[in-house]
DNA sequence: GGCCAGTGCTGACTCGTGTTAGCACCGCCC
DNA sequence: GGGCGGTGCTAACACGAGTCAGCACTGGCC
């Protein structure tokens, strides 16, 4: 006798529950859908509930996508360099906007490469995704390719100029301002310099050195320096040394970022200032190097995982209007910036 | 009369591509997968050919997931906390062998939560993916949930006990001797100090510490110091210093990750000792600090780019062995190990 | 001239689901 | 008792592809 042996387990389909609730196809259909146009009763209901719950019934999402062109599934599609610690983040916040909406995410990676980015596109479109999720690691203006305006799209932590496409980038040039506010409410009025200007023609510093100048100036006073240098820790650390030899010490240090932060920690360590009594150190980006410092950085947080969720949530709601949402930057308050110990005698009481 | 107005442009199917060619769908379908045990005629395989290209067809992966219950999509489930500038790695090596084999990624992350887990793996299995990686951001055990089983799994990063799954993990104890092999190629002997052991049983550190002792042993020496700290930088910084005061300097420092060596960098600047001409330091990890130090470190990193790519590359070749595949983890020989510059009385010229 | 073998293509079914049109039954009313 | 409105369900088609069985035609052979 031919033994049953092991069932090759196939997953169980809307057509076993209906046979085993002894109902048509077309009613289990219905009921597991929750229609309620279609007049079943309540006890047939009940049944069909019952015998998917039984039997673990899971629709088919390859055949529903089939059906429905919803795939219940985007595409998240980014030029990320592999070194950047920000894409998880972006990716993070992405991944839990798209559960909350039940969602899954593709996520694929273009290096930069047109051709490969062209490639990964085609990709996802041919699994039919449901909307697509364009992201930059830095925050910069892109054009995109004609025929992507065929789908929903939103651009992440990028913009185009004619701002005809809805995106969402951080709110840096409020972030400016929170900076200096930040320094003036700790007591610093006219010895702040600003460690990592021009950033070459780059978003983030042009916004941040805006919003910090903007900021001063409605306090009434202004950078007391403005120490050039790329955005490199060692570039700031040999500027900031160079600077710290020919000028008075400040009281307060803005960096462009956490990396020249980490120079200028290292620079103030060489000529024996202490953080913060000495000098206070201000920053941005929040990297993952911030709270690891002795002492942990204070700096303007990157908010990329609030920003790759709200890029989601977008599509998941179809609030697809266009124009920038910008997402603002939250200060990480720590503990290296202090008030100023001695004040310098054209400092006034505020 | 009504004009015909924008077509709402209906994706080119098969069916549009038959019948353009005045063939049947089943004719233009096994010319389109490239079947030649059916008989077609050299004249209509061009002719069909070229109408697809001229149509821009591209077949409906929706509808082929569904008839050949294969989706040319793999899941990636990680358990990722999003502190860790890991992840981006791990998903861009995934990513780029995912593209290589012609699939895509579903990426989500659980953030340990045991119930997210499962519910973004039934996700993915509702989208009928072609296999699963299981991806945690540091090396551990783990256990598998029974009914994964039933789909290909790779482990990526972690094991079980039983060794029973594919799985791919670095190879810390070969880094192990490559650390301490370095150091002994660069002329250090008998003063080199370990930092951050013991790691509360954690599998990096205990193979970390089992390969340098191996190596040193085998070369007929021992470390010459081992100071405790957890894995952190404030604690690398202050253990360290406390050791410099009460004992002589070592030539040469292992840390057992990035943020232990800045803790330590941090400690010798503070006591004057110059890295590497006083005191060398070699650390893991290569993380993104590493080059941003001064001087710039070197670090054995963990391969989580090759290591990703592996993972989706079993996978998509169905070389699906149990046991632990062992990624190498390459020396990123920087600046920060130099040779000793004063031996030691009690060391002896190799 | 009828049979056979080979060539080149197509009809019809399938995957698992959503949806429209319509069928069978019941009770009521005149 | 025959039409009628309502109730509760189902047959049949569609989504876009892959595949099996078989049909029509040709040419050669006895």
């Amino acid at each position: 006798m031919n033994g049953s042996g092991p069932v090759p387990r196939r997953r169980v389909t809307q057509a076993d529950v209906a046979r085993a609730a002894k109902v048509s196809r077309t009613t289990a259909s219905f009921v597991l859908t929750g229609r309620t146009d279609m007049r079943i009763s309540a006890d047939v209901q009940r049944r069909v509930q019952r015998v998917a719950a039984a039997l673990g019934y899971r629709p088919n999402l390859a055949a529903t996508g089939l059906r429905m062109s919803r795939t219940h599934t985007f595409g998240l599609l980014s030029d990320t360099i592999a070194t950047s610690p920000f894409a998880g983040e972006l990716i993070h916040g992405s991944s839990d906007a798209a559960l909350q909406h039940d969602r899954l995410l593709f996520v694929a990676e273009s290096e930069g490469d047109s051709e490969v980015e062209a490639r990964l596109f085609e990709a996802m479109i041919d699994r039919r995704v449901d909307g697509l999720v364009y992201a930059t690691m830095f925050t910069r203006e892109v054009t995109i390719p004609a025929h992507a305006a065929d789908h929903p799209l939103v651009l992440l932590n990028c913009f185009v100029r004619s701002g005809s496409l809805p995106s969402v980038i951080p709110d840096e040039r409020a972030a400016g301002h929170e900076a200096a506010r930040t320094l003036l409410g700790a007591g610093h009025y006219d010895r702040v310099v600003l460690l990592g200007e021009p950033a070459p023609r780059v978003f983030a510093g042009r916004e941040r050195v805006g919003g910090i100048k903007a900021e001063l100036k409605s306090a009434g006073t202004r950078l007391a320096g403005n120490v050039r240098c790329t955005w490199s820790s060692h570039d700031a650390y040999d500027s900031l040394l160079r600077f710290l030899r020919e000028n008075p010490a400040p009281t307060a240090l803005i960096c462009l970022n956490d990396r020249i932060a980490l120079g200028a920690y290292q620079a103030l360590s060489t000529v024996g200032l202490r953080v913060p009594e000495q000098v206070s150190v201000l920053s941005f980006d929040d990297s993952v190097i911030a709270p690891w410092l002795v002492p942990e950085l204070t700096t303007i947080a990157l908010p990329h995982y609030a920003m790759g969720h709200r890029a989601v949530e977008l599509l998941a709601t179809g609030a697809l209007e266009p124009g920038a949402v910008r997402v603002p930057m939250p200060l990480r308050d720590r503990t290296s910036v202090a008030a100023p110990r001695e004040r310098s005698d054209s400092s006034r009481a505020r």
